[in-house]
DNA sequence: AAATTATATTTGTATATACAATTAAATCTC
DNA sequence: GAGATTTAATTGTATATACAAATATAATTT
């Protein structure tokens, strides 16, 4: 079970990163992106729990974005807002590319239906760990 | 699918690394050991396949063991084989409780059955995704 | 036998992630 | 409304892992 669930996220994390390399991303910072510019403003903490990443983890994810000029944080009080800056919104079609490259090429290997399947199984299973 | 599979992947590391904190060893170094244990002389290569971890996170893994004095490597020629040490083989039953705690930790919170049956398909999925 | 190629392992370096501690603000309680 | 508690985010630090390069040996080719 160990080695099983850790080897498969770390082969999808390779098709990931091979889907997302056209953007110069990683898949998590491909996807905050994209969270970051459907949802303008979104605070560090719905990502971490919309991304199910530590806060921490989303801290240091933002930063890298910010390094790059893709977003931007505004901080109030003891929350803090997230922004796309128009560079990182011109990206979306893009990301929307990648993420369909991913998607054909993992349902392209496991088939459409068993793809869903798992998503499906995995998602269920995930949140009987919860705790 | 890219979320849940690293989820689920973490989730499943916490409860192990908690089934394994009795031995102070991290789950991935437990197992190793383990192998070492009932196979002396194992070679890196082989481990590395045996638990798809890449060579050189095996190396890692190994250094570690070795400075914990628990396993010592031989080195002729290319090959390098690794050996239990003494105190290693000592802890033998101790990593077996820990796996059983870990099992009963993960099948009681999923069932059986089904802890048994998403084993399986991640490895069918895991092999087809091999390449 | 010399030169090339392949194989096994290690090393240097980088990345993703988390935990624990910290900071700062907001909310509650008396 | 002052002090205590909770909440949001960040920072310091540590771990697991991998990739690419380096090393060293073995096997193959010519």
């Amino acid at each position: 079970m160990y080695f099983v669930s850790n080897a498969l996220a770390r082969k999808i994390e390779r098709l990931a990163s091979e889907a997302w390399k056209k953007v110069n991303l990683s898949p998590s910072h491909a996807y905050l992106l994209m969270m970051v510019i459907d949802e303008p403003g979104v605070q560090p903490g719905t990502l971490s729990s919309e991304i199910s990443l530590s806060p921490s983890t989303i801290t240091r994810l933002i930063e890298k974005l910010e390094d790059k000029k893709l977003v931007i944080r505004t901080t109030e009080g003891k929350l803090t807002n997230v922004y796309p800056t128009p560079k990182g919104k011109e990206m979306r079609p893009q990301l929307q590319k990648c993420l369909e490259t991913f998607y054909t090429s993992y349902s392209g290997i496991l088939g459409k239906e068993e793809s869903t399947k798992l998503v499906q199984s995995m998602n269920k299973i995930a949140d009987k760990l919860e705790n």
